[in-house]
DNA sequence: TATCCGTGGAT
DNA sequence: TATCCAAGGAT
């Protein structure tokens, strides 16, 4: 079996050379002069990169630490300007559960995060990986971090045949075994760089792998099958009608979604239902169509057509927004590729 | 345990 | 073009 001390070694050595530098991270140097990172920021930045790429998450965390610096600050920020914010990041509830997490920090903590685990475990939104990540990398805890990028580093490693998600308990068990009580927190940086940089998915780049020596796929040649995965079933298509009204003033009539479900809690333009319920227009008007967007979500592929109107007449629901307060940003993506299709010139573009 | 929940980049 | 995939969590 690896010696877990000869693949901690090869893996810090690897990250000392070879971290990438990102506005959360302390690097190893500072970190061995003492430098601590700050919990806010570390737990902020593994918030959005739940699911979330490092590429999509840099702006995002630049503008959300530029306005609320500090967790009392988010904290004590609106609702809308917030969702507003994580416009076009996707999985919104990690938005929604952002802030009840940062409110819990501030009345029910004291203004400090939890340093355990456990502590962080008990917070909105904080689950398994980002409760062991924020406790290794911000206060330097041995816990086991387990992300995609670990979970395929340990099957490749240890050449785990069986798919995921049956193979997890197996790849936390050996990631655990792996986990060092000494630098736990640059470790377990460590091991997701490896993932995300050099044991990647497709085309592994085994040539430059601290960890070529010690990986049992690779010595067998199954490196870029591994981990296998259950097939997932096929996305089905949907349907439905997207409503721009807009008024002869140039305002725009927008909704605030149901806090839970898809797209949950953003503004959006009125939509019919997607899912074979008919909801009716917001308002009668003249509409006309200008489109269709096509987008795809997680689970399934939508197909919107676009209808707009201009009317003075009153919206049964939503709320007409003035134009200087619309922001296209601001809407979820889908949304805002249905205002992308409406004229210029329609009124005041 | 299985399903729901976004988006954009890579291939 | 279609599919896969990413530093997952809630229910």
């Amino acid at each position: 079996m690896t010696d877990p001390a000869t693949v901690q070694a090869l893996l810090l050595a690897w990250y000392d050379r070879h971290h990438r530098i990102m506005p959360w991270r302390v690097s190893p140097a500072d970190r061995a002069a003492g430098a601590q990172a700050d919990p806010y920021r570390v737990w902020l930045s593994e918030v959005m990169l739940q699911q979330t790429t490092v590429a999509a998450v840099r702006d995002y965390f630049h503008r959300f630490t530029a306005r609320w610096p500090d967790v009392a600050a988010l904290a004590a920020a609106e609702d809308a300007e917030v969702m507003a914010e994580w416009a076009g990041l996707g999985y919104y509830a990690r938005a929604r559960n952002l802030l009840k997490c940062a409110r819990a920090v501030a009345t029910d903590h004291g203004g400090r995060f939890p340093d355990t685990r456990e502590g962080l475990l008990s917070l909105p939104g904080v689950g398994p990986y980002t409760a062991a990540a924020v406790a290794s990398i911000a206060f330097d805890r041995a816990e086991t971090v387990v992300d995609g990028n670990v979970e395929r580093v340990m099957a490749r490693l240890f050449q785990v045949e069986e798919p995921l998600p049956g193979a997890k308990p197996v790849l936390v068990a050996h990631a655990a075994r792996l986990t060092p009580a000494e630098r736990p927190g640059d470790y377990a940086q460590a091991v997701m760089d490896l993932g995300a940089t050099i044991c990647t998915p497709r085309n592994p780049a085994c040539a430059i792998c601290p960890l070529s020596t010690e990986c049992t796929a690779r010595a067998a040649g199954v490196q870029a099958e591994l981990p296998r995965k259950t097939q997932k079933p096929a996305k089905p298509q949907r349907e439905g009608v997207l409503w721009i009204a807009l008024r002869p003033d140039g305002a725009v009539l927008l909704e605030e979604r149901p806090q839970s479900g898809l797209l949950g809690g953003m503004a959006g333009f009125p939509t019919s239902g997607w899912d074979g319920s008919t909801a009716p227009a917001p308002l009668k008007a003249d509409w006309q169509r200008v489109g269709e967007v096509r987008h795809t979500f997680t689970h399934f592929h939508l197909v919107l057509e676009i209808l707009t109107a201009v009317t003075e007449a009153q919206p049964e629901r939503g709320t007409f927004l003035p134009r200087a307060a619309f922001r296209p940003a601001a809407l979820p993506t889908v949304m805002r590729k249905g205002w992308d299709l409406v004229p210029r010139d329609i009124t005041g573009g």
